[in-house]
DNA sequence: CAAATATAATAGTAATACTATCATTTATGC
DNA sequence: GCATAAATGATAGTATTACTATTATATTTG
């Protein structure tokens, strides 16, 4: 596979120094990866995961400013990735209804192979972004990190999508909320099959949520 | 109105005193709720809430084991409070679909007024699930507590929203995705508004977020 | 009014979430 | 190849958090 990361960006705000231009930062990526996945994001300590890169705390603190901070990081980079996965899928296309159903297959079907084109695991990345990245945004900081623009690349996706649908249905009032609705059902109903399978029905099936939420989508576009 | 604390239970497991059995209990019911909403539940602790309260925080421990099975109380109780009011309205009803209908009113019409029958202010009780309850069962040891029936009450109005759509549909193979997907939508939307509107479009009307979803599971419904 | 129960007052501890300082490596520019 | 800068390591320290424990004083109840 070609080497993706180019095309990942992430707000600079959200980090003190790059961690994709050091090989401790790449480190402290990919461990805080596995680390949030193995003992989740409340547990998860500076601490912790400098020891697991042998490297001091203060090291860690040198690339970003809290543990908020990098979960907003590695959510930035997650959307920013799926959004250079969307324009792909969608690059030559023509029909609208296609572009629009390989988009929200792309944010329905599950991650099972890891690119490995990197020091970033997509697969436990998006594990932590079904468990976790609900933190990110719902905390009392929320409007000045928004106008900081820490979720940027989140609400790029969105909006991508959303124009993707206006294109199909112009006049159509509910865009942005059917996408929405769409991204995160889908990581609360995947969160829910493994924690709370009465709250969900897709034990049943193994492609039931991406089936459920592209009928949603294409229902209620034809009505 | 009629008190209506007597139909709402709580797993006696989230607490080590009940809370509803004494007049510092209740206190601290009251003035959690307001200060997880003043300053955010990751910066609410028992030793700011002792204070505001007057009271030892080692008072505080006497009822409840940690912030976290506060918050999971404080979303239980709602969800015992939502259940009983879905009882209410679609009681002596004959229709399905009407049961329905009222069911999705009570699920996702704002809250404005305070019933104020008791130490329970459900208009902040509500912004708190808006903003912090996916906190609640979002964390390393769900699996264990959901086993100890911590999240029974929310489950129950899965259930009895989804057996309404059942009554409508008895085949539907979605029913509890498609309620979880509504009241978690919901939540998500009447968040968006607040603080990161470029995600929704509920600016624009009053009533467009129960509007949509009431569109939504009727469209699908119709299929 | 005695006994039980609840609350208050106080103290203490390990872990968390940082900040600061200085020594040692490692990289880069001339 | 060496001086200088930049990055990392080693170490220390501090306020706050998340509790647990103990004893004294109220308050309730039988």
């Amino acid at each position: 596979m070609i080497n993706l990361d180019l095309k990942i960006t992430v707000n600079p705000e959200l980090y003190n120094k790059n961690p994709d231009s050091s090989e401790l930062g790449r480190k402290i990526i990919t461990h805080s990866i596995e680390l949030i996945n193995e003992i989740g994001f409340e547990k998860f300590t500076f601490k912790k995961l400098s020891e697991k890169i042998n490297s001091p705390e203060s090291s860690v603190y040198r690339y970003f400013k809290n543990k908020h901070t990098l979960l907003i990081y590695l959510t930035s980079w997650y959307w920013s990735w799926t959004s250079y996965k969307i324009a792909l899928t969608t690059l030559n296309i023509k029909s609208a209804e296609e572009k629009l159903r390989n988009t929200i297959d792309i944010l329905t079907k599950p991650i099972l192979i890891d690119n490995s084109f990197s020091y970033v695991n997509e697969v436990l990345l998006n594990k932590i972004i079904i468990t976790e990245s609900l933190k990110a945004y719902h905390s009392v900081d929320v409007d000045i990190e928004n106008k900081k623009g820490y979720f940027k690349t989140y609400k790029d996706v969105v909006n991508r999508v959303s124009n993707l649908i206006l294109e199909i249905k112009p006049n159509f009032e509910y865009a942005h909320m059917l996408v929405t609705t769409v991204i995160e059902g889908v990581q609360q109903q995947r969160y829910y099959s493994e924690h709370l399978p009465s709250l969900t029905d897709s034990k049943k099936n193994k492609d039931s949520i991406s089936n459920f939420y592209t009928k949603l989508v294409f229902n209620f576009l034809e009505q």
